[in-house]
DNA sequence: CGGGCCACCTGGCGGC
DNA sequence: TGCCGCCAGGTGGCCC
């Protein structure tokens, strides 16, 4: 599941949890996710302070106070429990603090990632040197998507699912956006007019601060109950919903594939 | 380099 | 009830 605005809120739910906070023990449960865990992982953590979060794209950064950064990506089953009250089926990582909380990874289809950078030198590795803007930052505007995609063939939904273009945008967002600004997702990404690249990038910025904002108020609920976060329920228009009514257009929602991957859109609003 | 395809894993769901 | 195929919010390697 998790795109930029679910990594923000998972980001968001651990900070109190880690920020400032020494890591008494760390628990492998297995000797890797996607890729083999460090053998320094222990000895880099433990003991040591958290200094703070950060996030890029739909990467959290942990950041210590040994100048190393610890790199967590939740894949796309990956999530934390804060202090949960059984233990569960995946649960592959356990970070023990200070105050004794206990932040459990669970991941069932070990997509995701954990490895370390030098703190200060993140932009050098293979996974981000290539990456494209925050959507929510100041550098995002028409004219940087408009470069990014001036030389580009590639289906308009395809290309923003590429985290070179726009950092953190997933499978969700992209219709979503697509959806909002009234865009067809097979058209060509070189092929959209300046107003419409300025409407494309209103309208993802809108759709992840309002999954931010909806997530929040989710991830609090959550902590009431059963303390995970990663997942949450959130009011999509296009999602998932082939077959159903476009509430603006009395248009089918039709879901085509790109790339192999599912896009649902309505073809009587999106043009 | 760009673009397409596939692998990586487990689990849930619908069809038979 | 059980089996089977298909699908899932991501990334990256390999191919042309």
């Amino acid at each position: 599941m998790p795109e930029l605005p679910e990594v923000e809120t998972v980001m968001q739910g651990l900070t109190p949890f880690l920020s400032n906070k020494i890591i008494k023990t760390v628990r492998l449960n297995r000797p890797n996710l996607r890729l083999p865990f460090d053998t320094n992982m222990k000895p880099w953590l433990e003991g040591r302070q958290c200094v703070g979060l950060r996030r890029r794209g739909k990467y959290i950064w942990m950041d210590m106070d040994n100048e190393k950064t610890l790199v967590i990506h939740l894949g796309m089953s990956g999530s934390f429990s804060i202090n949960p009250t059984s233990k569960n089926k995946h649960d592959h990582v356990e970070f023990i603090t200070q105050d004794n909380d206990h932040l459990v990874y669970n991941d069932p289809r070990r997509f995701g990632m954990m490895f370390f950078v030098n703190t200060g030198h993140e932009h050098e590795h293979p996974s981000f040197q290539s990456m494209g803007v925050e959507p929510l930052g100041n550098g995002f505007n028409a004219t940087e998507l408009r470069n990014k995609l001036k030389t580009k063939n590639t289906p308009i939904k395809v290309a923003l699912l590429d985290q070179s273009v726009v950092a953190g945008v997933g499978n969700i967002y992209a219709c979503e956006a697509l959806y909002l600004a009234g865009i067809n997702p097979l058209k060509p990404a070189k092929s959209i007019s300046r107003d419409r690249l300025e409407r494309l990038t209103v309208a993802i910025k809108r759709v992840l601060m309002d999954a931010i904002h909806s997530g929040g108020s989710t991830l609090r609920d959550h902590r009431q109950t059963d303390g995970t976060m990663g997942y949450f329920q959130h009011h999509f228009n296009v999602y998932d919903k082939e077959g159903e009514i476009c509430p603006q257009t009395g248009g089918v929602i039709k879901r085509i594939t790109q790339s192999g991957r599912s896009t649902f859109y309505c073809a009587a609003k999106q043009r």
